[in-house]
DNA sequence: CGATTAGTTCATTTTTAATTGAACTATACG
DNA sequence: CGTATAGTTCAATTAAAAATGAACTAATCG
């Protein structure tokens, strides 16, 4: 019976149009635009959000809001403020362009391309217990070929990493 | 009334495992699957193949066949083989891991990244015609960070790039 | 403890994107 | 020419992904 009278602030037309540069910027990324709004209105906030913050200012669903911030937070991208205040938490983005990079290729890059070595190794083997009218050099080429594809890829993030380091 | 017996062959368990490796692959770049189901035949065939091997073999529509080729052809990831055998087309891919990188950037990022671009632009000056209680440093500094990511990003592609040349 | 607020989960709905298929244009061959 | 084959286009359908919202758990405070 009290009142924290939340008037639910609209956006401002700058706030808008910061958020939609995220939802543009995931969208290449291949990860969902509420991704983006959350991250984006985050990152143009000069305070610490809450969920309900996120909620009231995007007009999304709690869901969604919990559901984001999870995803942002194991990527690295977002963070729980470390002003406690109480039960309810606060949440600030990571700024670095490193650190972004990193868990977005730790997270999301990472995992396929270890899948796709499992895959590599089973064609190989395929390969190899072709008979023998079968198993062409041509197979083994190709095979060889997605190997130095995928050697380089562990070669080059890596390396993109560092240089965004500075 | 004649026969080109195009009798339908299925494909064998390790073209299929082959096509699902390059599904995977282009899901991580964000296009659609059939991209990859078509890059990876083609990539696996010995010979160039037709549009209608493709929509036999991989059981997919026409329509899909020509939209894809289309896109890949954009990408520089399959070319028309110069074999000219009548008014028939036979696509072969391109398995040159740089050319397939280059065009990916230069038609899936680079696009992207200029409208950011302009998008900023507009941000700029949206914060430069804050009355002067509002523009604050905060958000000058935000832009000037996105600023700093986009020239990031534009040393970085073309590095990459050179990289994987060799 | 019991009430209140914060946050999570996940089955359903909604939205978005991809695929189809039928009608079309273009080209080659007799 | 006229007919058959190759390929394109795009409105309609289907499939995939994301968002919702209601029911849940967890934690705080009185």
């Amino acid at each position: 019976m009290t009142g924290g009278e939340q008037k639910r602030q609209a956006l401002t037309d700058f706030e808008v149009t910061v958020v939609d540069f995220f939802c543009d910027g995931v969208k290449v990324l291949g990860l969902p635009k509420s991704i983006g709004e959350i991250y984006g209105l985050l990152f143009i906030s000069q305070e610490p959000l809450a969920l309900d913050d996120l909620v009231q200012k995007l007009e999304i669903s709690k869901g969604s809001a919990s559901q984001g911030l999870r995803l942002l937070k194991n990527l690295g991208a977002v963070r729980e403020s470390s002003e406690v205040t109480g039960r309810k938490s606060f949440y600030e983005p990571d700024v670095e362009l490193k650190q972004l990079v990193s868990g977005f290729i730790k997270e999301q890059v990472m995992p396929h391309l270890q899948s796709g070595e499992q895959k590599l190794t089973r064609l190989r083997t395929m390969v190899e217990q072709m008979p023998g009218d079968m198993r062409s050099d041509f197979y083994m080429g190709r095979i060889q070929r997605l190997d130095r594809w995928t050697k380089r890829a562990r070669i080059v993030l890596p390396l993109l990493q560092k240089f965004l380091g500075r």
